[in-house]
DNA sequence: GTGGCATCCGGAACCGGTTCCACAATGTGG
DNA sequence: CCACATTGTGGAACCGGTTCCGGATGCCAC
């Protein structure tokens, strides 16, 4: 393999001079450079990231932490941050990490904490403290979509408003018995996500002077589509006390929630209102009305701020206004009409 | 940061003897080896992936190349090769490419060409002999998971006979009037997967001595919910000649094809059946019947025989067929039955 | 006693780049 | 004309490991 060496005595030039020309760092005449770079295309030479790592400390890779890549959102947050990074130059070193096993623990401490990575981006992980510790200590950039992580950069949406807004919309439109198909998890981890969506959901009930039902209207389900199935079976079955619309943490849960509503023979929207949340690419197929987020744009944002936060960011970038939420947009379609009767 | 240089002060020996001890090749004496890491463990040692690299020319990181991340079957592949590989103590780069612009030769001869990447999972792309060669001057073992690369090692399934099973279990319930929902370019690719699909369609059609319908029973749709919606509605559209049975490509297109059956007012399966490929988990949720395969545990095969190609493995190893095609399974469910009369 | 082998360890070279420093040549202002 | 900054280049140190080689020791067999 050619090295830089033999691109130096090809070109006639020191291994110094031609790093120089190669990397185009310090004075280089131009002469020089193009016979640098004549040489180095000659005889295909290609720099071993390894060398250059070790010797600035950077590998031009982040780690990107991610509970799923078969959930919709997160499979979007994943394309645009993978997109953003190799545009940039940079590649992605995947850690797919559901629970907290000992695998996770292994990868922060081991994967993690090694020099293989510039930064890291956390997508829908809370983080321990101890997690963001390892990475401060290394002095390696974090950032958070969605989730918590202390200290660390942190992109989110505001949840608790999307609840609000996805709920109000149904009061508006009549509504008053109102089931919610919440995030597993939601009630006993109510700065999630998912907590934060059952929480605008409560807000937006009780400001309406309406009772959620005694929690009978809630139920909480994998965010899935067999999950909001399974989950809108258990409050669609009972007709009297049946709600007249649902709003779903997600609309994969949304789209299974149909599903169960067309097996029961119960129909949508005539009988039952649904709202989802995320703008998933099959909701206009079920012509779901939705609160859109832009995961693909939130993985490219969350990679703007890590370049930024690497020093990799040129002077004329825009900056994010990093304290405002990220955009949402309520896209009515015709899953949701006004309360029957 | 601590480097191997103040473990071995620490514990009065050699750079030598402690690199010997904490890799374990060698000869070190069990004492000396019991110091080297206790002096490792006090000032919380971790060794520098990249001057190992830069030495031994192994990375322990293999790069997998993938189209997408968001379709199902991709996803759980790239599930299974992830945790196979965390597993074996390896990091997984991620490239995800889906068409063949600039970006993908830059992947190629940039990226997976540098000393980056131990070895190549290449899933469901049609490698260019360009491609293949390049990482074959590499020496990177490379192996292919669906899709094709020349001399490559190559994980697939039969999706000719795939094909032809799914049509003949059509055929045997007395269906004459079949329809196949093929993926894009499935002709214009005899040799994709979706091309070998849309073959045994063919075969299987000519064998009961049918006609295929002069093409008009077959459409080409994107490998999507969506596709398979949009593509359905083209011949469900004439109820003179509507088919009564319809082989979808994969089971996204065929839970859009249930949709799109549903929205026509359609009743599936009495008046029409539907069969897809995957086992896609929400296919029990739609009741569909198809063949599954296991993208999951063919992406942990695919992390397998690239250990095995680096040399990872051990002697008690059990040896893959390396030449019989992976595992397929029909699973019938309630979405096809007889034809009608 | 000596040759041979296995075990244990340290010195030093090496991987392939980057960067510090010294030095030379050229321009520039006073 | 000289002090000095700017530009261009090479030598050498260095990043942090691994590995080759050679020396030392202990043990056994002859």
């Amino acid at each position: 393999m050619a090295a830089i060496g033999d691109v130096a005595r090809l070109a006639g030039v020191s291994k110094a001079t031609a790093s120089r020309a190669l990397s185009g760092r310090g004075y280089v005449a131009d002469g020089t450079r193009r016979k640098v770079e004549a040489a180095a295309a000659e005889i295909g030479y290609i720099a071993s990231p390894d060398a250059a790592s070790l010797v600035t400390g950077r590998t031009k890779n982040v780690g990107v932490v991610i509970p799923f890549v078969n959930r919709w959102f997160f499979g979007e947050v994943l394309e645009g941050i993978e997109r953003a990074l190799l545009s940039a130059g940079y590649d992605l070193t995947l850690y797919n990490l559901g629970g907290r096993g000992p695998e996770r623990a292994r990868v922060f401490d081991f994967f993690l904490a090694r020099k293989r990575v510039d930064a890291v981006i956390a997508v829908g992980v809370d983080l321990t403290e101890h997690e963001v510790d390892a990475l401060e200590r290394r002095e390696k950039p974090l950032v958070c979509l969605g989730g918590s992580g202390g200290a660390a950069a942190r992109l989110v949406v505001d949840d608790r408003a999307v609840g609000q807004l996805a709920t109000e919309h149904l009061l508006h439109l009549g509504h008053t018995r109102i089931a919610h198909l919440a995030g597993v998890d939601a009630s006993a981890r109510p700065h999630s996500v998912q907590g934060q969506r059952l929480q605008g959901f409560l807000d937006a009930i009780a400001a309406e002077g309406l009772d959620a039902g005694g929690r009978a209207n809630i139920v909480e389900a994998d965010v899935s589509m067999p999950g909001g199935y399974t989950g809108a079976l258990q409050f669609l079955g009972h007709p009297g006390s049946r709600p007249t619309a649902l709003f779903a943490a997600s609309d994969e849960m949304a789209i299974g929630a149909i599903r169960a509503a067309e097996r029961l023979g119960i129909s949508v929207p005539a009988e039952l209102s649904v709202i989802g949340v995320d703008g998933h690419e099959y909701a206009e197929m079920f012509d779901l009305t939705t609160i859109e987020q832009y995961p693909g744009e939130q993985g490219r944002l969350a990679v703007d701020v890590v370049m930024r936060l690497l020093g990799e960011g040129t002077i004329a970038d825009p900056l994010p206004d990093s304290g405002a939420p990220l955009p949402t947009r309520l896209v009515v379609r015709g899953s949701t009409t006004s309360a029957p009767r």
